[in-house]
DNA sequence: AAACAGTACCGTGTACTGCCGGTACCGACC
DNA sequence: GGTCGGTACCGGCAGTACACGGTACTGTTT
């Protein structure tokens, strides 16, 4: 638990609204806040935070189909309470997902900014990739395969895992071919395409039973996304050169 | 009448009998299926295939969230007879994928062999996918993003679109490697992942509300799909990769 | 051989169970 | 006054039970 660095503004906006339903405050907009609800501030953030991580604990106990009373059990409270701060199963969601990319994220720029070579750099982040996955197969499938199935028809908040990491992989891209003088309208499909390349071949890798080990399934992976497919039709064009 | 003393005197086992063919040989030692079973056979396969149709009609009428009741009142009957052909949902969505696979593929493989460069193929299959999905995105939703939650602790028979599809890619793959002389233990990683990657990448055009034109992001995903990512960082001059 | 009881399926419909996401109401604490 | 928290409920949906009726096949009796 992060208890530190408070940081003291009177206008917390997006995260603790409780659903704002029955109650309208009143109207002079100015100041809706006093100190008998900005007291609570703390208190709110660290307690989405600890359901946060219920949620985790629960996934690894429960599997990925966790219950939302399952979920307030690992939290030693009761839904009511997960409800309080998540206004539905799905925001709990995002914010799991976010807490990941929390993670997974920087793991992923560590490992780019560990290599010198582009192609290193893919391999990297490929292997750092599956690695995750692999060390918390049930988590993955809850963060990767909740699909909501609502469609609000508008607003697009970024909800799953893959698309906070495709979204990422698309502004690194952007970068490359900004600075390479290419399209950078490209950036987007190639981000997502990329990602989606890497979670697709690990669900069939999961799925099957990890027929081959890490390291093989890494390499061919960089293989096609550094080469693409050309490589296929050229004979005697081993794609493993470079080593 | 001998009404209703009986009533539950028969309650036999699972109605729909895989029913492989509907000769039995006459001499067949066991006898297990006569006439009484299997003068239904052709009916028990025309009315499923009827539920499949009536179930992507009623994904057309209300999305890809449809339900069951709504699904059997497309067919204009009731759950009941849905359940006596079908043990569940899943199976349901898994014969609506094989049928939609059975439109699409055949679809896929007239564009690739319409072409001769290796190249356009993938253009040409990459086109296709996103010609389907554009013209029906709800059935695609349906198709594509329907997980199935069960974990039945085995083996799963290939469910879901996005498998049957990378299950035939990689079939294509391999072959393609082989022939060239690469190693054929590349084929299902590179089939699933560039289906994958055309698939997550055509799911973020969606859900962006496609700001670009179809033309354009098959441009794109070819680009990524047949050259990789190398071409990234190589400035301005379009490379063939050699070395 | 015809009649007949019994069987194995089909279909319709209603009412139910069970699970699970989400909510109403109530008490407890400032 | 306000907010936190728990119990107990609602509602929707997948799936089941059961009642009722129909048609074609099967084995047995007359």
């Amino acid at each position: 638990m992060k208890v530190g660095a408070e940081r003291d503004s009177a206008r917390t906006s997006a995260f603790p609204r409780p659903a704002a339903d029955e109650f309208s405050p009143p109207e002079n907009g100015a100041r809706t806040r006093d100190r008998r609800d900005s007291r609570w501030d703390e208190h709110r953030r660290t307690r989405r935070e600890q359901l946060v991580q219920a949620t985790v604990d629960a996934v690894a106990r429960h599997g990925a189909g966790v219950g939302m009373d399952e979920i307030a059990a690992e939290a030693g409270t009761s839904k009511t309470v997960v409800y309080r701060h998540f206004t539905d199963r799905t925001e709990l969601y995002v914010a799991v997902c976010s807490r990941v990319a929390a993670q997974l994220l920087p793991k992923l720029r560590d490992a780019i900014e560990s290599r010198d070579e582009p192609r290193e750099m893919v391999a990297a982040a490929i292997d750092t990739y599956l690695a995750f996955l692999e060390a918390d197969p049930e988590l993955y499938r809850f963060v990767v395969h909740q699909q909501t199935l609502d469609r609000p028809a508008g607003h697009d908040p970024i909800s799953s895992l893959s698309d906070l990491v495709g979204e990422q992989t698309a502004a690194i891209v952007g970068l490359a071919l900004e600075r390479s003088g290419h399209d950078r309208r490209a950036a987007a499909p190639w981000g997502h395409g990329a990602v989606g390349m890497v979670r697709s071949a690990a669900d069939w890798w999961l799925r099957a039973g990890r027929p081959m080990l890490r390291a093989e399934l890494t390499a061919h992976l960089t293989d096609l996304a550094w080469a693409g497919l050309s490589g296929v039709v050229t004979p005697e064009a081993r794609t493993e050169e470079d080593k």
